[in-house]
DNA sequence: TTGTTCTGGTTGCATCTGCAACCAAATGGA
DNA sequence: TCCATTTGGTTGCAGATGCAACCAGAACAA
């Protein structure tokens, strides 16, 4: 194997690390403008919303790839909003099972508005039906 | 327009920005096993390192996509490290040249073998040089 | 010229993230 | 059973980021 990626692998690289940054930056300053709350907790509260049972925090972790610490304290702070609970897991001792509130569903219905806009200007619009469809077979072929 | 983005394109949305955080995940710990400074210091120094005479902070702030106070603080760290000098810009008075050490460059060069490799497992082993190709033509149409 | 506005850059403060240490419950031997 | 190891989660501390305020020089208008 080559000691180095071609050219080309290369500025697809880039160009994939500049469009999430663009992304990113769209996203989070519509979250702010609609004095809504940092994607991240609409992360969250989209995986608790689709469990009826709530998850565990690792699960959460896992799906967010996000370090255990981390969570714990983003956690903090939704619960704080009275957004989500933590409760004791039946199943295991140590850990707890996190659910979302009512005014956790709330919030969400709220966010996905202002969230769902950006994904159209930034991707559907864009770019084709067909060629959607081709970013994201590729991008998973990326995946794990 | 629809009010809300199709499934396929969020799908492809939510698997960029998965994508995106596996392949942050991988270069910063492959950097930090080889004891090397984050990315975003190899970002500043290869944008120096292809300029002979520097770049303005503005300058550095645009191509990285970073704001400005942030790259203030950057920079900081950077020279404190005695990788890049910045002196007073000759053109405008309130502003100042960045400019790479010969130690910057070197870490650079330590830098890409380590930061190249994680570009090669993540992407080039993982598609066809036609795919890779095609990913990065989607992903200019995304650009800016 | 003078005053206003804009731009490049820095700094203080609050928030967030990463890291390592820690605690308690669970697991897995011997 | 008992002890060692692993796992789920929290916390203290240091480093990094975002925000707003600020300063000084540049640009521009009257």
């Amino acid at each position: 194997m080559n000691t180095t990626p071609t050219e080309h692998t290369i500025a697809a690289w880039a160009r994939l690390l500049r469009v999430h940054t663009q992304w990113q930056e769209r996203v989070q300053s519509a979250l702010k403008a609609a004095e809504l709350p940092p994607l991240a907790w609409y992360d969250v509260l989209l995986e608790l919303h689709r469990k009826r049972h709530g998850l565990r925090q690792y699960e959460i972790g896992e799906r967010m790839l996000l370090p255990k610490h981390n969570l714990s304290r983003l956690l903090d702070r939704l619960e704080k909003e009275a957004l989500v609970t933590r409760r004791a897991s039946p199943e295991d001792g140590r850990g707890n099972r996190v659910l979302i509130t009512r005014s956790g569903r709330r919030l969400l219905q709220r966010m996905w508005p202002v969230y769902g806009r950006v994904i159209q200007e930034c991707l559907e619009q864009r770019l084709t039906a067909a060629e959607v469809t081709t970013l994201a077979k590729l991008l998973d072929k990326l995946q794990q």
